[in-house]
DNA sequence: AAAACATTGAGACCAAATATCAATAAAACA
DNA sequence: TGTTTTATTGATATTTGGTCTCAATGTTTT
């Protein structure tokens, strides 16, 4: 997937920032990051960059569907992975791991009940597995 | 359902800013509010009240599996519907509906994969019936 | 190379939620 | 019923996540 091709058939310019948080999100591929940390990494090697400017840009990914997001913990979570699954919290360690999951027959319902589904998130939390062991 | 019984054999005490609230979510059951939803109704009865004293008798309603919460918005939605759902968040008018749904499996397949799962929350966006149909 | 237009950076701003802690109230029990 | 124990509340300050504004800058088109 060129996410820089993507962007720009989008619509959407492509910036020096722009192209410093690809980066990023490519480096974080498959994995799950917040305006924070891609702000602290990008800032390394673009010093002037500022949290407004990710948190623009970031919506601009999703706009693109490069990005998805959800909110947990009083934050926003971005993520690539745009497919079907699930994000699972821990609550002793705090990683999110995803879990794959079929198409929920939900969405196929909601659009027969007429409402039209433009996205869906299905968030769990508990204990996972390597922090269970460990105890 | 008594709340006021199950919030005192969850260890709770039973104080009149905690009936306050638990007349409110049952005056809005089944349905969806925030914090200041509460706060704003709530104080006009008892007008001493805070913010932080609504926050933490919505987390004890929560430790007693009164409440159940997610997050949307930039704000925490609470809920008294415990039951298997998904919310459906209305883009054009917010409101929020619930949609029945079957437990879904994933539940079941994260806990045989070792994922000790104590919350889940499936939610979705788009457009609602009614906001599709005046258009 | 210049014009047209989108994007960025800086900082003020806003809203949601939490932390602190003395005063108060509920429940247990003498 | 009065007293003790212990949880809870209210007031305020603070933290955190995120948005707004707008002049300066950068990208793309011609």
């Amino acid at each position: 997937m060129d996410y820089v091709q993507t962007l720009r058939s989008s619509g959407f310019k492509v910036t020096p920032q722009r192209l410093r948080v690809i980066e990023y999100i490519m480096s974080r591929t498959p994995g799950h990051f917040r305006a924070e940390d891609v702000y602290s990494e990008v800032h390394r090697i673009e010093p002037t960059i500022t949290m407004a400017t990710v948190y623009n840009i970031l919506r601009t990914l999703q706009k693109s569907s490069i990005l998805k997001s959800f909110e947990l913990k009083g934050a926003t979570w971005f993520e690539t992975n745009t497919g079907s699954h699930a994000n699972f919290m821990c609550d002793v360690c705090g990683e999110i791991t995803d879990l794959e999951i079929e198409q929920h027959s939900i969405i196929k319902s909601a659009s027969d009940a007429g409402y039209n589904v433009t996205d869906s998130n299905y968030i769990l939390r508990g204990v996972c597995p390597k922090c269970r062991d460990s105890q």
